[in-house]
DNA sequence: AATAATAGTTATACTTTTGTAACCATTATA
DNA sequence: TATAATGGTTACAAAAGTATAACTATTATT
């Protein structure tokens, strides 16, 4: 293990951290009414299906009973929908509804839009740079930082 | 413009972010008493040496008033210090302390340690890579997200 | 069968962030 | 000089996130 290098990925993380925050959440807000942690929730699911209440916890270090909070107002919205697990009562799964699956996909696009403008200054080698180098932290965090 | 690629990177991203909030932000609070506003706003101040009120508040895409109410807690804290501007009086400077400058500088190794804990799961070259990448995606965001 | 552990909800209190509007001091503009 | 624009603060309200405890229902353990 390198020392160097951990405290290098520390301070880079800790960069590029404050940057996406506004960036990402704007957009969620201005075309629709989902906020920040509903938007996480929606991510994981799109990702892994179908979680139970708890694994979305697990998944975004997020304390239960605000997990059934956004979940509630997700459903609200039509966005998700509860299922009783069939293999234990106690477990309740959430999924994606065809109409959460839309207007998330839609929130991406409009967080593309976003983007876009600003990815305007860079050469095509910048964007193809950051396309990979993105999916490469993307990956590597998950694999060591996702619980779930 | 590959509108693919665009399209990769907000999507990278969107999955980077919200792993990246809980491990950045908990050794922070365990740490010390600086909330991740405060955070931020050292790590800007560690980048740029000094800013103004305002170029903090574009820097983080915060609103002034509540960049107000962080620096307010930071100077409580004796992390930052203001100084008068010396050509225009409108303006205030906001500095790093000693402190402030040390302070931050354990934080960060307080989140290299949290962080390597999980990378020790990690082989040697994909740290490699996760430094490589992550500098990469730090400074292309920073040339065109940054506002200051 | 009794007890402990787990999954999820409800309730509550608190901190942080966000958003406005009003206000003062200073600088720029007409 | 009068007016507008900028930089910063104050005050207030509302939304979002965090933390804890108490509670029900179900499952696992003994």
């Amino acid at each position: 293990m390198n020392k160097l290098n951990v405290d290098v990925i520390a301070e880079n993380l800790m960069s590029i951290h404050p940057l996406l925050y506004k960036s990402l959440t704007r957009p969620a807000k201005t075309n629709s009414n989902i906020t920040p942690g509903g938007m996480f929730v929606l991510g994981s699911l799109k990702r892994h299906q179908t979680l139970s209440m708890s694994d979305i916890g697990k998944c975004l270090s997020m304390p239960k009973p605000h997990v059934t909070v956004i979940v509630d107002k997700l459903i609200e919205e039509g966005y998700v929908e509860r299922s009783n697990d069939v293999n234990d009562r106690r477990i309740i799964n959430i999924s994606l509804t065809k109409k959460g699956a839309n207007d998330f996909e839609e929130l991406k696009l409009a967080i593309s839009e976003n983007l876009k403008e600003k990815l305007l200054l860079l050469t095509f080698e910048e964007i193809e740079q950051l396309s990979v180098a993105s999916k490469q932290v993307k990956d590597i965090l998950i694999s060591i930082l996702s619980k779930v």
